[in-house]
DNA sequence: TCTATTTTACTTTTTAGTAAGTAAGTTATT
DNA sequence: AATAACTTACTTACTAAAAAGTAAAATAGA
């Protein structure tokens, strides 16, 4: 239906992964959009309203990603490595993820939104936990404690990553620790259980 | 000398960490301070001179800190324990780092507030880099891969484990993380590979 | 026409920042 | 020692811009 609708979405999206919820303003979107500001808040009454749906927009992308990655792949650090990409290429794009974003401000946030940031934050913790586990009953990831912990590990690597990558404009930098993060998930011995993809070898780019 | 400077970027701090720079206003610093907002103009006449101001002290404290950290300990884990403790004070306070803060409005920020950002990052990471190194040294400490890019994966656990740990509302998650990160530092007991992942030496409850 | 969508024109609040003034203290000159 | 000149550390009282939000009128599509 309304496709303004979901522009002013797409873009506030846009804006708050570059500089932040508290930065973005009515303006900024109505602006590039060419619409008027008042058209905004016909959308959306109050900021915490596209707030909400900015988050929601994510989580559903996501899973949904997600879901397709599961079907692609059966050695987990294939599918974990899917995620990865994404991370990869919102830094492309100059941003940062949408935890690292809204998690900064999060103190300054209205409770609905605060509550939808962490289901975000456990979809994904609660997938990658069940990305490991697989990978451990199946062979193709290996890695010591435990999954829910190791699961934190790899979530702090992207959205830490992806800030300290940008601020040393440096995309480089991330990809050599989400390498490295994979690599030691990597079954070491060619002697391990014989999964249905044969494992790549260690890529080590370059350090 | 003057106690109200101080207190200002004292104050500035703490609301930056709790809420990020943009939520910051000098009205916020005022009313709490009791004093009147071109007080703070007068020491620093514009935002980004709070701004420098703020991060400078950051760096200072944390350079004397780890200094005198090197004199204590010659153990690498107990040396970058340390700076998970001073993290995990901050957590408690419900804050987050400063490196995360301002990293997220890193493209709202003029140009000299992200060139001092950028130097505690690297002061960070180098440190964390000559730790990496005397331990692997010295035998206090084993990893794979470069230095440099386990320094990125300790200050990623760190800069986001606090985010994601606030926004969750439980320091113990922070706590799991950091000694988690240190465990897979420790050197194993000298009786080379245990064939079951069952072995002990994983302590997940103190550090 | 009826309804969804958007604009015009506004309000209120808050923001960073400024100009002018002042009281108290410091320094220099005699 | 006395006083004039100057500095420090503020306050009072403002400005201009931008923020989110609103009410009502206009427009467009079914």
């Amino acid at each position: 239906m309304s496709t303004t609708r979901d522009e002013i979405i797409r873009l506030a999206e846009e804006l708050v992964l570059a500089k932040g919820f508290n930065w973005l303003s009515y303006s900024d979107i109505s602006q590039k959009l060419g619409i008027k500001n008042a058209a905004i808040h016909y959308h959306f009454p109050t900021k915490e309203d596209l707030g909400l749906a900015i988050i929601e927009r994510d989580r559903t992308m996501i899973a949904e990603l997600m879901a397709s990655w599961e079907q692609q792949h059966t050695d987990a650090i294939d599918i974990i490595s899917e995620l990865f990409g994404v991370y990869s290429s919102i830094l492309q794009g100059c941003q940062v993820c949408l935890i690292g974003s809204l998690g900064t401000d999060m103190l300054t946030l209205p409770d609905a939104m605060q509550a939808e940031l962490k289901k975000l934050v456990n979809l994904i913790l609660i997938w990658l936990k069940k990305q490991l586990e697989k990978g451990r009953a199946n062979g193709t990831a290996v890695f010591e404690g435990s999954s829910t912990t190791h699961a934190m590990v790899l979530l702090t690597n992207m959205v830490a990553g992806i800030q300290i990558a940008r601020l040393h404009n440096n995309t480089k930098e991330f990809h050599t620790l989400t390498t490295h993060a994979l690599n030691s998930l990597r079954p070491k011995d060619a002697t391990s259980f014989p999964s249905s993809s044969t494992s790549k070898s260690i890529r080590t780019k370059k350090l």
